[in-house]
DNA sequence: TCTATTTTAGTAACCGTTAAAGTTACCGAT
DNA sequence: ATCGGTAACTTTAACGGTTACTAAAATAGA
């Protein structure tokens, strides 16, 4: 005889011959009620095994307490980090997360961005993918008033906050170490151009050649995506018209793994053949030999930053202005580019 | 004078001169709606830029076709890959995927699996963490009649649906080509055996052991978690005792990469002085020298039969009857555990 | 003692959508 | 002319909560 729907506000209301409202205000511990009633309420609920009803509660209330976080890949431990960082942060502010994986593609992107518009959630974070350029749904987000945060890969518009690595600075400290080093010819296996940390990077390099007096050799670099197979792509592009420089500064960190596969399979050797300076880390770096040295990004503050903009827009509202933060870089140096100038 | 509300059913009815139940209709293509009305209410409403509300489409329709899939650990290739068969399996189905981690924390794993009961997830899809004992969370899922499939990482319990790799049999291949290869001192670093998979490994490395008649000297034998942490400590473990055998079984990749830096920093050489042979794969292997002999698990296999399992259950309903599913496995053999027989 | 306040609870309305059960108008068949 | 059937909508009620008001009882102030 039993109902096989859930428990409902009602059920319990009737039980404690009570209202639904009575028994609404207690479970959210409203002054209305009286300590003993709420405390009732709140023990006859656990008995009959109450689940509140969020998208009843979200429809009533129009808010939904929860944060979208979109990311383009998953098995990275830079986005896991970050991931991990706002997860947090939202548990200490009682908001959910709910979490999407645009796997590079950004039509899932727009499918997921989508679906996050749909369940009204309070607000955004995202690190778009490689490939986005149609911004029509970011348009939309921001007219629709909808708090968002861009993080790491943003896109190119003063009318969003985000959250990004020095990127230009990370870089340019980078080449000026390869420059102190005594590197004269140095090439740079580059991300695309139209998302921002492709180019900030590039622009970094270009910063530090410039300043340094060091000629661009346009020959030297080449670009592509984020992923080990474009460094692979990007060396063996290098490799066979013969364009090789003394060393690649390369935009990401499985970049410069794809390279080291490239550097091995064509028989040369890394650093002594061809040496590597890379912008990022991976727990890999411990097992590979030689050492990467890097550009190191501080993961936690990514995060942190991030849904603190996207919880402070969401208290100012309309007319939160938007900020754009920029997180600075470490220069790890290991066992490439250890070249001692003469 | 704009309302800064979102546009509902409501509004777009309102312009067209018809009721919101047409609307909704139309939207959903029911076959109440003529075509031309169809094709104009949909003009109409993606031109007011209308957005669908989940929260109230699910009030209503007592149905979210959302599956809730909870992980312990996000920077994993195995479950980034097993997440992404997921998700192309709910996207033919017209599923939405609610993802979320546990970060091998099972406060957080209650944590999620309540927001997900509460969000009327339709079915979940879950990896639990390395501690979690207490089960009363799923046994309530299981008499609210919540479809729930487990994979990889399960709960001992007939009541469940689950897909795991055939551990027992992984296991015991490794450790019986360990035996043929000629090792007769064997040790394992194992999985807490409160969890199936590091149970059943172990149980198919001493069956091994029984069936060649090599004796199980347990001293040789320790148990901890899945991360590299643990194998580290494992390795320790035996070193200080001076209890290290022949050959290490490691009961997961990261576990293995764990010995190897122990290894590394005691001065052993793998796999001359210590050989290692592994569970799992990462893609780190291609950069590890030597590169690991590991068991190989089919991650799509199994990320889409647990999504079938959960669509078979929703289908069903009640009645229907938990399945377990055993995925196999292959053996890989690289650069460790090459040993001839004499 | 009687009014003014505070406590505590109840009423009614609404959130945006869908399901189920009407309501027309028109059609062909009898 | 009557009837049943169907196409194309409309009406009415949920779904499970929350919010804004209202009302009654308890307490306090004078």
């Amino acid at each position: 005889m039993k109902k096989s729907t859930q428990i409902t506000l009602q059920d319990i209301a009737v039980k404690l011959n009570v209202t639904k409202v009575t028994v609404s205000k207690a479970l959210r511990d409203h002054p209305d009620i009286s300590e003993s009633t709420v405390k009732l309420i709140k023990k006859t609920a656990d008995k009959m095994g109450y689940i509140p009803n969020f998208a009843a509660r979200n429809l009533s209330a129009k808010k939904t307490s929860t944060i979208g976080v979109i990311v383009p890949v998953i098995a990275s431990s830079f986005f896991a980090q970050i991931i991990d960082s706002i997860y947090n942060c939202a548990f200490k502010s009682d908001y959910d997360i709910i979490l999407a994986v645009s796997q590079e593609d950004s039509a899932k992107e727009r499918k997921h961005l989508e679906a996050m518009l749909a369940m009204r959630v309070d607000g955004i974070i995202i690190s778009v993918c490689e490939n986005t350029q149609n911004l029509d749904t970011f348009s939309k987000i921001k007219s629709l008033g909808l708090p968002i945060v861009f993080f790491d890969r943003t896109i190119d518009d003063d009318k969003f906050s985000s959250v990004t690595i020095n990127n230009v600075q990370g870089a340019f400290t980078a080449v000026e170490k390869i420059i102190e080093c005594g590197y004269k010819n140095i090439g740079h296996i580059g991300g695309w151009q139209n998302i921002n940390i492709g180019r900030d990077r590039y622009n970094g390099f270009k910063e530090a050649l410039r300043k340094q007096k060091i000629p661009l050799n346009k020959k030297h670099v080449v670009f592509g995506g984020f992923g080990e197979e474009d460094g692979y792509k990007g060396f063996v592009e290098l490799y066979k018209k013969n364009n090789l420089p003394e060393i690649l500064f390369t935009v990401a960190f499985p970049v410069a793994i794809g390279v080291f596969n490239g550097a091995k399979e064509a028989g040369l050797n890394i650093p002594d053949d061809l040496d590597l300076i890379t912008f990022g880390h991976s727990s890999i770096n411990k097992y590979i030999k030689p050492k990467l040295s890097y550009v190191d990004l501080k993961t936690n503050d990514i995060g942190m930053k991030a849904f603190k903009l996207v919880m402070e827009n969401i208290r100012v509202g309309k007319k939160f202005i938007p900020k754009k933060f920029k997180i600075d870089t470490n220069l790890v140096m290991n066992e490439t580019c250890i070249k001692v100038a003469i």
